[in-house]
DNA sequence: GTCTATATGCGGATAGAC
DNA sequence: GTCTATCCGCATATAGAC
């Protein structure tokens, strides 16, 4: 069954992508982990980074989709007026923690291997990953840009960056530590609240006195 | 000339493990990079493992040194009062911002092989870096509890792991951001001051509700 | 579609001359 | 300390039988 072999193929690598990272884990690793022959990678995806990016379109185009679908819902009921800071970082954050929250037991490694994406060094993948991101990007800038009317644009750029590095990294170590410390045990729902509110008031936080007056003029 | 050979390696290294990552370097490119022998990786470190944790070490532990300074000149200083939390942030990313401002050009792949180091998956590398940071995590997290003395320990904790997130993805990627992107220039010094607007923010954000009123009772 | 067998190359590590 | 030559294993990928 061919379809089935897919799956299983794209199931366990994105298990052990996540775990042990791309270039770490072979192709045997993957197919010993999915039950199929070796060469079933290559025959239904042609290589192995092949198989990477068929894991990688998998995993974030339905998170990607929700993260368009609540900016959307939020900006269609807000009059026109710029939505509220902490909702557009809840549409940010929500998608792929509502997933960890629901399949945590089916798909445990989903969120590690999200958070891998966004860490990815190879110049060469990154670069095949972060298209991906591409319309998030824009979207996400241009609803904080309304929300923040007093933050030049390059501000807003920086901290998207600052607010992707805490969730990704979140994301990558959330659920090593709850497995492993137990002095710090929350819910993933917890994590996700906590996180919202700390990454909405870094957006929010005063306009740094230092880029305001000594950096003036351009805009863009 | 040995100690010239050992620096050459370690510093080829950092370098490659900087941009390539860790898996992906091979001893061979090192070593060209290096302009040295092959051999001599093996002769001087014994592996090339044990070559990364030279590296970590060389890399870190100054940064670390010079955050345990500035934090205990913080609390000498303070009279016995909390620490506000923005000097907490600061003392944490001073460091290697401050690296990264006064060598730039020299250490170039300084703050990104910083950065790597947060987010490398593999289970015993990472086991041997964390220890790196046994120190300045129980030293730091003490500090935040002192200056947020609302906050449960659970909370500065998982607060701590955001500003880690977002501190190290802004060290991996903030390089490749100036040297690509026109649009989101900005000085290293104004980074760092926008990164210390948004973590200190981030951290003393209010109160959550749900984790102060539906998880009550046991504080550790 | 699935499997076995294999081509081909690169990886880390080391033996032993200098 | 440095270098050459080499061992040996594992990697991806594919040819070709079923």
């Amino acid at each position: 069954m061919a379809t089935n072999t897919k799956e299983r193929i794209l199931g366990a690598a994105e298990q052990l992508f996540a775990d042990r990272g791309f270039p770490v884990t072979s192709m045997r690793d993957i197919t010993q982990e999915a039950g199929v022959n070796l060469a079933a990678v290559n025959y239904h995806f042609g290589s192995k980074e092949a198989l990477l990016i068929a894991v990688v379109k998998r995993t974030i185009e339905p998170v990607n989709r929700a993260r368009l679908d609540q900016l959307d819902k939020l900006e269609a009921t807000s009059g026109g007026l710029p939505v509220p800071t902490e909702h557009i970082v809840r549409a940010f954050l929500n998608p792929p923690f509502k997933k960890w929250c629901e399949c945590g037991r089916n798909d445990p490694k989903f969120l590690k291997f999200l958070g891998r994406i966004h860490a990815e060094v190879d110049q060469e993948l990154r670069a095949k990953f972060i298209e991906q991101f591409d319309t998030i990007d824009q979207r996400f800038s241009a609803a904080f840009q309304r929300s923040l009317p007093d933050l030049k644009p390059v501000e807003v750029h920086w901290r998207v960056l600052f607010l992707v590095g805490s969730m990704s990294h979140t994301m990558t170590w959330a659920e090593s530590i709850i497995a492993t410390d137990d002095q710090n045990q929350r819910d993933p729902e917890e994590i996700l609240e906590a996180l919202i509110q700390f990454a909405a008031a870094g957006m929010e936080a005063p306009v740094p006195k230092q880029a305001t007056f000594i950096t003036g003029g351009v805009v863009r």
